[in-house]
RNA sequence: GCCGAGGUAGCCAAGGUGGUCACGGCGGAGGUCUGAAAAACCCCAGAUGUCAGUUCGACUCUGACCCUCGGCA
């Protein structure tokens, strides 16, 4: 298995097309937006079968794996990629050929390729009641529930709401089950579920899958320095605004989307809606749109350098 | 030229009757990360337009100058 990763706008897609060629390979989608259905220009989507023809797509043979796999409005986390991926992975080595995952989402890799430590799947009508408490509240509710929990997170961990309610989360089903970190589903209603909110995948009774294979080549792509990456999403950014990018983001909105949806909370979207809301202009939110994703490439790069086995390659 | 308002970090900006002054936000640097991740969060650096005066002490008071904005001409 071959992994193509790294920061935005450094050309994976390009390079995982050469592999792809070089060995007999299918492309397996690893971005966490380019999974959503509907999001295509703003999120770079060069290969999916709906916005660009076979030809385009540089001769692949065969298909090209999870991309438009959702509605922008479902909830998708890194267990549900895991699970929808490896199943994926299987069906191509059964064919004989290379998969090759290709993006930036190294959150979802890690889980795929080191695995999770906890089974306990989403609460969402928890979440829903933490999610409006302070800090504070939350520090007191989990300290209850498992000091020795609450003393692990570091500081940065303690002040971040959603993985506080993570861990209350854990918490709540290991009290139910019992045994400690280890959680069952636990059943919502089917019927009560909110839109965005269905659990795709449920944990699997058997423990943590076995990785797709021990053997993967994982490359990183990052930029030199940060002069050129900032010129590069710049000319990017340009360049889907060109395409179409408010367009997009218009029919978005008259689909029924909103601006809360989790395929809408991505960079770019949050931006032009702003601006078509009326609170920025058109130039102000462009520029938020290119700064958001520098820092987000940076921390992209932040979070994968801990990963010793990814090969750099600069982009200079 | 006159009248008015104002000059506080790269940008936006709060302040107080002289006392180590210096709130914030954005941006920048560096981080965190095991079922929300293009998310959420931590953390660090950085400033009183210029020159003089008053004073033990001036970002704060006085004067001149420079610059910006608005109005009048």
């Amino acid at each position: 298995m071959i992994i193509i990763t790294g920061q935005t706008a450094t050309g994976k897609t390009k390079l995982a097309l050469e592999y792809a060629k070089k060995y007999n390979g299918e492309l397996i989608n690893c971005d966490s937006r380019q999974i959503y259905k509907y999001l295509d220009i703003i999120t770079g989507k060069d290969l999916s079968p709906r916005v660009s023809s076979r030809a385009e797509r540089s001769g692949v043979e065969g298909s090209v794996w999870l991309y438009d796999f959702i509605k922008p409005y479902k909830y998708f986390s890194s267990f549900d990629y895991v699970k929808a991926v490896q199943n994926i992975i299987k069906d191509v080595k059964k064919r004989r050929k290379t998969p090759i995952l290709v993006g930036g989402s190294y959150f979802y890799l890690k889980h795929l390729l080191y695995g999770f430590d906890t089974k306990v799947p989403p609460n969402f009508r928890l979440r829903e009641k933490l999610n409006n408490k302070t800090v504070e509240k939350l520090h007191n509710i989990l300290k209850k529930l498992n000091v020795k929990s609450f003393n692990q997170m570091n500081n940065s961990d303690r002040n971040n709401p959603r993985r506080l309610i993570r861990k209350i989360e854990i918490e709540k089903a290991a009290k139910k089950t019992g045994v400690e970190g280890k959680g069952v589903p636990d059943g919502l209603p089917a019927g009560r579920q909110a839109r965005s909110r269905e659990v795709l995948f449920e944990a699997s009774t058997d423990g943590n899958e076995p990785e797709t294979g021990p053997v993967f080549l994982m490359i990183g792509l990052r930029y030199k320095n940060k002069e050129k990456l900032r010129e590069a999403i710049k000319t990017r950014v340009e360049k889907r605004l060109k395409q179409g990018a408010i367009k997009e983001v218009e029919l978005l909105l008259k689909k029924g989307y909103q601006k809360t949806d989790p395929g809408l909370k991505t960079i770019g979207y949050q931006q032009i809606i702003d601006y078509l809301e009326g609170n920025t202009t058109k130039k102000q939110a462009i520029e938020k749109w290119i700064t958001a994703e520098v820092q987000y490439a940076k921390r992209q790069y932040t979070f994968m350098k801990k990963d010793k086995n990814i090969k750099w390659r600069l982009i200079s």
